[in-house]
DNA sequence: CAGTGGTCTAGACCACCGC
DNA sequence: CGGTGGTCTAGACCACTGG
């Protein structure tokens, strides 16, 4: 005999979970997607457990491991006894885990920043490839220094996709906040969820040098960073330069 | 009313869970202390999910969430239709998620490795907390040299407890394998499980230039690695320098 | 084919949070 | 206190692996 469907079917259109795939694979792709199109704005709560689970005509139990699948891939964060809540997008000065910089003694929580130049380009080859776009297409492309204690510390080169972007091309520069990704989620509406940033080492050419004011082949560490949005899009591409005697960081294997 | 314990108490000497836990974890501790104390050695099976399940006398699912718990903590790992096994250590060469090196045209699977020095000594105050050893106990502490065709790129100094890795105070070093972790497990019966490495940049003194074949004052990438056995114990430490032109690593954030 | 882990259910009860 | 997620049970059935 067939297998009852399910007498009352859950949210019409989204009715059968299974070609090849599991059913709590589906619920998790199916409640991705309605995060992902804005249906529920990073910071605030998913409907309780019970209710999900009513609305797709699953057993909490299966809810539950779907679920699990979106907090394993960080877009979600479950707190007891409160709610589900989509998370958001990366907050804090993400490239300071790869340097430690003198704040008068401290360390420090956020360096300044200063945009030394925009500009409006066309994306080459290899850039367009990277943020998916079609070959001509128009980008922002940025220039920045960021300091602590009036010391430049970091030095940066930021390329963002122009339709979405489209905001900042125009506001003023100087008004902005020193960190970037909070004012993307604001002015843009894109939310930055993760990251990949690639290290290598160098040596500063002379323009490099004497906007960090160091000598010209100073060695100095390049972290080659590709940002993606909460549906997986990159949406950033950033080389930024820091000296090497500031460089730092713990990897753990396994 | 007082709950029933269970009418056929599983394990006698391990009756009891729930102290201020939930009954997964304490049964995870408690599978974690077989593991560790070698009842199951890594690559081997532990018995079915039904087995262990009656042994312990709780449900299925709590015992899969026991066992999802070690996998998480990467002790274990489990193969639809066939297992859950014991997981075996590090064992390709780890260092060179750090650096690429080119043998002939292909990058490198694993350099040769030369013992350059090996010398028993007291531990001092750093190293003896470290390795959580009593103070002015005896460590194993060695040299070593891996090239690629020849060409040496990484120098190494590693320390390790000298009770436990008795046997190669006095082994020929130059008949020692290439890769160490798993000599450790074959003559120590030591299992390397996972490591912390803190990356840190250089410049060459003249003796490692001179062992190196670079020069003096030749900028450097350094990794202090501490790794760990199944227990957690620190049981290595060990720090690596490798040319800074030849460093790449790719870090993933959030 | 027998044995393994993976999925799913429908419940009960517990622990935490905030009002 | 009511609402949330966390734990636990006792089953049934599916899917993969190997002989």
């Amino acid at each position: 005999m067939m297998a009852i469907q399910n007498t009352l079917s859950p949210r019409p259109g989204d009715d059968q979970p299974a070609p090849g795939q599991s059913r709590y694979g589906w619920l998790a792709a199916s409640l991705r997607a309605r995060i992902t199109q804005g249906e529920w704005v990073p910071g605030t709560a998913l409907p309780a457990e019970a209710a999900l689970a009513r609305e797709h005509g699953v057993a909490l139990g299966t809810l539950r491991q779907a679920l699990a699948v979106l907090v394993a891939e960080g877009l979600l964060e479950r707190q007891h006894g409160r709610g589900t809540f989509v998370r958001a997008g990366l907050g804090g000065a993400s490239m300071l885990r790869f340097f430690r910089f003198r704040h008068g003694g401290e360390l420090t929580a956020t360096p300044e920043s200063s945009i030394l130049e925009r500009r409006t380009e066309l994306a080459g080859p290899a850039t367009s490839e990277a943020l998916g776009l079609p070959t001509g297409a128009s980008v922002l492309s940025l220039r920045r220094l960021r300091s602590v204690d009036g010391q430049p510390c970091l030095l940066e080169q930021i390329t963002l996709p122009l339709p979405l972007f489209e905001p900042l091309a125009s506001s003023d520069t100087t008004a902005w906040d020193s960190l970037l990704y909070p004012m993307f989620q604001r002015v843009c509406g894109t939310t930055i969820h993760r990251a990949e940033d690639q290290l290598s080492f160098g040596l500063l050419s002379a323009e490099q040098a004497r906007l960090l004011r160091l000598e010209p082949g100073h060695p100095c560490v390049q972290v080659q960073r590709r940002a993606f949005d909460l549906s997986g899009r990159c949406v950033e591409l950033r080389t930024t330069l820091g000296d090497a005697f500031a460089f730092q960081y713990t990897a753990h294997v396994r």
